[in-house]
DNA sequence: CTGAAAGCGCTTACAG
DNA sequence: CTGAAAGCGCTTACAG
């Protein structure tokens, strides 16, 4: 009976013990250091924030005890008294599929945005959301902030968010409401100097090659810039050579074929995106088409890739690390309430010649 | 004196009534609710959470106030009870500058880990860290679990991370300790079956261009599997063919001109990453030295832009989504202490031949 | 300069 | 089946 009592309390002991070295998380709290450093718990508190008046001397004894138990003071007791959490969420668009999209411009702005948010001491949640996606995480995670990416006025989606008046930055939005913190790309001229680079090189048949064209997009505004470059040119706008392509380096691939189709004179493309224009000129090349001899192709966004293609892609840059950047300060800004800092954020483009582009005059002499 | 105290009141009014309306987040809290729905909080919290017996006719009135009050549980509140946040981080280490690592490898990564992870109603949380970082943010934030990526063993913040005794699961990190959670890739394998697809097109000199070569990391292993081969076949291993450069397209582009030199008599390439490779054969392409017809190049990967490239890219291909896919798998069998679940995954690799590999004796024949 | 105490919004035994 | 109450770990007036 003693054994059998023994063994049953061992095992207990051994269960416990186990518990309580492998499932605790974070057990030193303010208490343990409290009691450490023999002061109350309110000192402690103000040491670490930096709140109220406090001896140098309580002060040193306070930093001494929380060294030594390695004290991490707890977010979910902090946020449940300040309503805030440090985090800040990404939303990005799910493709059909329920997952992120594959445009490794995402990439480089979420690192714009992660290396900000690292300074601003907030920590970056990444949000991908579909149509019909609740947002409820928002408020239960009282979440600080959010920079949602490429969203539409109209869109249920952004009509459940902003009911959360919760400080929110859209990107390549173009949301019409000056109320709003929005940073986006002159779209309008990358679209204009992309085309006119292509104009003074004798082009005049010109495919724009864009995603889809809704009201107010990003590519909407690039397309007004094509038709204002055309207009100045005096060359006409011809809505058959605008095609809407899915955004990806398939849908470029595939759009080839119609491109380089005999009879459309078509002499050069404008990617309005350098994955769709590395796709094109991968399709062209399948098909015998050479780029830039046969077709002019000029692309967007400055990728790594651009540069590293062969021929070496002409395209429209746009500081992508940089738009994380400023997204993250507006969104700070709003979030401290700093009503000194613009809302509305416009970065520039910049036409980035290289190989892809050549006179329409070298193709005539061939 | 009515006047103006009627003017300072209104003004407080207004202060007061504008912060509660623009500040204000997340007011409606499970008091509101059982006060409508004529219960306690407890029974709240239960239909919340299915837990305790509740009577149909109360569910349904909880669960109309809810509605009604469009109310969201204080992840605050929730976690300082459960030690448990919802949130898992996937750290990632930081290039010297502060930013994050600009290979889209990664991005794919987080692509995979945030599908499953909205899958088991996690939020991620992605952070870049630096040798010298504080994980302090891992406590105070009570995450559930983390996806650790390139870690070293022998590294200060493994050991850091390991003693805050939270779940975790090493990916690319190569840690010989079977103990840990861990999905990488058949590294060994890739390195091999690249090598010898060229092997067996009659290439001998084959330079391995590698990014670190750091013991049982990642590159070391392939490196290994790039040996095998050799060895298989009879070919001498020459150490003067193995170049260390930085896993990037500019590494890939600057290692051309060494390996395009006259007289070293390399006729292929097995590059890592399909990043370099692709800098490479523009370095090559710049230099007048054609792929595959002067030199077959490898990659490894098979990022989307390998399908793309001019030749398209030889590689060996991973699949960088399952891979983040798995790594919630394993985190979330390790949170939940699902022991049936095995620690150690080991992801395949395949070869995807495509143009920028020929046989030897096609480059004789020229 | 320091501390006792209330309260943030939940969950969880424990009574009933 | 339902509720009163304690407690999670902090911060913040408020006394002293």
């Amino acid at each position: 009976m003693n054994f059998s009592f023994s063994v049953l309390f061992d095992e207990t002991f051994n269960l416990f013990f186990m518990r309580s070295s492998c499932m605790s998380r974070s057990r030193v709290t303010i208490k343990d250091v409290a009691k450490l450093a023999e002061v109350s718990i309110a000192t402690v508190s103000n040491v670490i924030n930096g709140t109220g008046r406090v001896s140098l001397d309580t002060q040193r004894k306070v930093e001494q005890a929380i060294g030594e138990l390695d004290f991490a003071p707890s977010a979910s007791a902090r946020n449940l008294k300040d309503k805030k959490s440090s985090l800040i969420a990404v939303i990005v668009p799910l493709l059909e599929k329920g997952r992120l999209q594959d445009n490794p411009f995402y990439w480089h702005l979420v690192r714009g945005i992660e290396e900000s948010a690292r300074d601003e001491k907030l920590h970056v949640i990444l949000v991908g959301i579909g149509p019909d996606e609740s947002f409820s995480f928002i408020r239960e995670q009282h979440l600080d902030g959010l920079i949602f990416v490429g969203a539409f006025e109209d869109t249920e989606v952004v009509e459940s968010v902003l009911r959360l008046n919760v400080p929110c930055v859209f990107m390549d939005s173009l949301i019409d409401n000056s109320d709003f913190y929005q940073v986006s790309l002159d779209d309008e001229l990358g679209g204009y100097i992309g085309t006119k680079h292509l104009l003074s090189l004798g082009h005049e048949r010109i495919v724009l090659l864009t995603g889809l064209l809704k009201k107010d997009g990003v590519n909407y505004c690039r397309w007004q810039g094509y038709r204002r470059a055309l207009e100045e040119a005096g060359v006409p706008y011809r809505p058959e050579l605008v095609y809407e392509e899915p955004t990806s380096s398939l849908g470029g691939y595939r759009a080839a074929s119609r491109i380089g189709a005999k009879g459309g004179g078509v002499t050069a493309v404008f990617a309005l995106s350098d994955m769709v224009a590395i796709g094109l000129i991968k399709g062209l090349h399948d098909l015998g088409i050479q780029v830039p001899r046969d077709m002019s192709i000029v692309g967007f966004d400055d990728d790594e890739r651009a540069r590293y293609c062969i021929p070496a892609l002409t395209t429209v840059r746009q500081d992508i690390v940089q738009k994380g950047r400023t997204a993250v300060r507006l969104l700070t800004a709003q979030i401290e309430r700093d009503h000194s800092v613009e809302r509305q954020v416009t970065l520039g483009v910049e036409l980035v010649p290289r190989q892809s582009t050549a006179p329409l005059a070298a193709r005539v002499k061939d």
